[in-house]
DNA sequence: AATTCGCCCTGTCGGC
DNA sequence: TGCCGACAGGGCGAAT
């Protein structure tokens, strides 16, 4: 489940690859990962040149250059639940790579795999591709005039990227949207601010002492504050651990992240909270599986 | 108007 | 051993 801190580790590790970079062909497997643009724009995109990567909130934004400046389209990917995008060195076998488990699933080899859940395979320059996977096919795949992005509907509705947030700007965004809903719910609101997912919300609760079920009308401001602190502890952690790796999910080069062992109530409930020892709890809050601890949290 | 719910999708896991 | 239901969950659009 790619929230910010996966996302910004993606981002990372292909900051020294992609720029500069020449898209030769742009091969969509399954059509239907591409919610914005046409086969035919993808075509036309041969020849361009990648940008710096860049995210906002869980997505990542990979501009692709070509002169005039006015025709730069940009590459919009959503991870979703279990997407990757990884870069293949030059070389590396384009065949199918997985092996079958007992239950038939086809678990690739490698991160790179082209096989039944690779969607979209990016061929660049020099032999070196960009491959998506998604064995859930939650992502999504946006490719538009990078002048559009700011009108394109589902980046629209985004709040400011919650990494950096200044606390007073999280106030004023909790003030104006959060509502009288539970705090976990307003904290996975998009449009509040961007990139928080149920790992996080989670874990910035824990950080807070704030029980993620309690109403959002009846938060405190200096526990307000608290949280917005919170919030980028988590983060920040997620992004030092490289991103949270329980089954799928890998940065660009294919490496898993250690920040799994670090959570301290996230797939922890009915386990011991590690500051108080007391049973962690676990309840659906705003639809999603929700740890918190009943002694700590309050 | 604000909030919740159902759905999409495929693999995993536990129970019988 | 094998089948089956429950579960995981981001975000959208419909329902309340």
């Amino acid at each position: 489940m790619p929230e910010l801190p996966e996302v910004e580790t993606v981002r990372r590790s292909l900051a020294p690859r992609l720029p500069g970079a020449v898209l030769v062909r742009f091969d969509l497997r399954l059509p239907r990962m591409l919610e914005v643009g046409t086969p035919r724009l993808l075509g036309a995109l041969a020849g361009s040149r990648f940008a710096p990567p860049r995210r906002h909130g869980k997505y990542l934004l990979l501009d692709l250059e070509r002169e005039p400046a006015a025709r730069d389209h940009t590459l919009v990917v959503h991870l979703g639940m279990t997407g990757t995008l990884t870069w293949s060195p030059p070389g590396a076998p384009a065949v199918d790579r997985f092996q079958r488990t007992v239950t038939g699933y086809q678990r690739a080899l490698g991160p790179h795999s082209i096989d039944r859940h690779t969607h979209a395979v990016l061929d660049l320059e020099g032999g070196a591709r960009l491959v998506f996977r998604d064995p859930r096919t939650f992502g999504r795949l946006l490719v538009l005039p990078t002048r559009d992005l700011p009108t394109t509907p589902r980046l629209a509705r985004l709040g400011p990227d919650a990494w950096g947030l200044p606390p007073e700007a999280f106030l004023s965004r909790w003030e104006a949207r959060a509502g009288r809903r539970a705090v976990k719910a307003a904290l996975l609101d998009q449009s509040l601010c961007a990139g928080i997912g149920n790992i996080y919300a989670d874990e910035a609760c824990f950080r807070a002492g704030i029980r993620p079920g309690s109403r959002t009308d009846r938060v405190s401001r200096p526990r307000l504050l608290r949280l917005a602190d919170a919030v980028q502890a988590a983060l920040a952690q997620g992004i030092e651990n490289c991103g949270t790796s329980f089954r799928d999910f890998v940065d660009g080069d294919g490496s898993a992240g250690s920040n799994q062992e670090d959570l301290r109530v996230y797939g922890r409930g009915g386990e011991a909270c590690l500051a108080c020892g007391r049973t962690l709890a676990s309840a659906a809050i705003a639809q999603r599986t929700t740890v918190w601890c009943p002694g700590c949290q309050r």
